[in-house]
RNA sequence: GACCCUAUCGUCCAGCGGUUAGGACACUGCCCUUUCACGGCGGUAACCUGGGUUCGAAUCCCAGUAGGGUCGCCA
């Protein structure tokens, strides 16, 4: 029998990227052995529910490129979905929970006390068989020593997690329920749970958790947390995706960048490591920063106009090969326009910011005879090109008798107002002669 | 308080009885270079502690310690 995963994210409005990473080990198993990966919406708390909700969980899987083969296919009509194991909403099944809580009534496996329906959990040690931790024997705590048996169905009719959770993973016949180790010590109340129903209990595997740098748990407004930041921000779903693999899993031969076509045929669960990772945002950019060498200049210069965007840098004026120009010369050094957008301004309004430290260093009295010189230089060049200038400078600095930086660092601080930026004889190229020489000259003026 | 999981460089991983304990990120030295990057070549840095088992333990067992999780009419 194929595999059946799922994954069951409540919709809280955003997606964790633990959350992000259990989606994906079940993804990977099923895509690894042929299986059928199900995504089930659980929403059972109605106060903190909404189809804008659900859509942040759809885009983000999306985004990832986790693709789901039953469940719903937007946050918007619930109705609809993919599968014949529906609904996928907890919202939706009701019904079912009503006739499986009957069954359990039936049973004698559950009483009313004081208005909610309880479970009689037994007193022994549960076997737990884990696909990543072993057999874990979870004894009573003190507390359910007291009083083992749970709630499964609230005083205001309200099925609880736990109740639903089994039935939804019993009707939908998943036959391995991957998901957080925060879940391991509940498992036992499952397990109890599917034998009351007389079926036997799904395989499990609890994948450790992610912590924040300093080890504590991972929430909400912890950075990193949500996925969005990565939607949002300068990074590619496949380094995001590759990072996630890497956290907890390997595939022991030091490789730190994968194809995903690869994980998912070395995947399996019982390779999963047993402790908890810490979130290592540098590393995480690091493999962007490898993925976005791979990258075409087209999703190279989509994320960029964004961050330009954001800064309030205006580029809708130029034509397109001017833009896609002058971002290519950023393409090895997109941490400088990711950390500093404004300092991409230059390309695009005359009016950018410039550094007084650059400014002082670089406008010296000695500089103006070179500047002047420059401006009557370039302006004979037959070739406005990148390689001409380059032709230029460098003889130039001989004759005058100078290093090359006396050259370079006026011209750099005068076109783009700063020390720092891209390779100088490119960007001037982009630039073209008539803007490179009006901010020579203006900078030269300066200077007496 | 009880129960459960975990323990190799600062971080993520490799190691699964005998290794100079390996790789990556980060940090750092040198080279390359018009700046900043990129790249290339190096460097610093780890087996939590204490008992066992064994000719021999990072590797197996036990305890302690530490970190994390769970014990809800939250999910």
């Amino acid at each position: 029998m194929k595999p059946r995963v799922r994954f069951a994210p409540s919709p809280t409005g955003y997606l964790h990227i633990g959350g992000a990473r259990t989606a994906l080990f079940n993804w990977l198993y099923a895509r690894h052995t042929g299986g059928t990966f199900v995504l089930r919406i659980e929403d059972t708390d109605q106060a903190r529910n909404s189809r804008e909700a659900v859509e942040v969980i759809l885009q983000g899987l999306r985004w990832l490129g986790l693709d789901w083969d039953e469940g719903p296919v937007s946050g918007d009509d619930m109705r609809a979905g993919r599968g014949d194991h529906g609904p996928y909403f907890q919202s939706q099944r009701g019904e079912i929970y009503r006739r499986r809580i009957a069954e359990l009534r039936d049973k004698d496996a559950a009483y009313e006390h004081e208005g909610a329906l309880k479970f009689r959990m037994g007193r022994e040690p549960v076997i737990i068989p884990d696909l990543v931790a072993g057999d874990v024997e979870r004894k009573l705590t003190d507390r359910e020593e007291i009083d083992p048996d749970f709630v499964i169905v609230r005083s205001d009719g309200q099925p609880v997690f736990h109740l639903v959770n089994v039935i939804d993973d019993l009707e939908m016949g998943i036959t391995h329920v991957i998901r957080g180790e925060d879940h391991l010590s509940n498992t036992s109340k499952h397990i109890a749970l599917f034998r009351a129903f007389g079926v036997e209990p799904p395989r499990y595997a609890h994948i450790p958790l992610i912590l924040n740098p300093d080890g504590s748990k991972m929430s909400k407004r912890d950075v990193g947390a949500s996925l969005a930041t990565y939607m949002d921000g300068f990074f590619l779903p496949e380094a995001v995706l590759n990072y996630l693999c890497l956290l907890g899993w390997s595939p022991k031969d030091d490789r730190q960048v994968l194809p995903i076509a690869e994980v998912i045929e070395k995947f399996d669960v019982p390779q999963i490591l047993r402790g908890n990772a810490k979130f290592d945002m540098d590393k995480l950019k690091w493999l962007n920063g490898e993925y976005l060498k791979t990258v075409t200049a087209e999703r190279f210069n989509a994320l960029c106009l964004r961050e330009l965007v954001k800064a309030g840098v205006a580029t809708e004026c130029y034509p397109a090969e001017y833009v896609s120009a002058a971002l290519a010369t950023y393409r090895e050094k997109y941490q400088q326009l990711l950390d500093q957008p404004l300092s991409a301004k230059f390309y695009f309004s005359d009016d950018f910011p410039i550094d007084p430290a650059a400014v002082a260093e670089a406008f010296v009295p000695a500089a103006r005879p070179i500047l002047d010189r420059l401006i009557i230089e370039l302006g004979k060049l037959a070739e406005f090109t990148a390689d001409a200038i380059q032709n230029l400078y460098k003889p130039l600095s001989k004759e005058l008798g100078v290093k090359a930086g006396a050259l370079v660092l006026p011209t750099r601080v005068a076109l783009t107002g700063s020390k720092v930026g891209p390779s100088l004889y490119h960007l001037m190229e982009v630039l073209g002669r008539e803007r490179v020489l009006s901010r020579l000259a203006k900078a030269a003026t300066a200077i007496a």
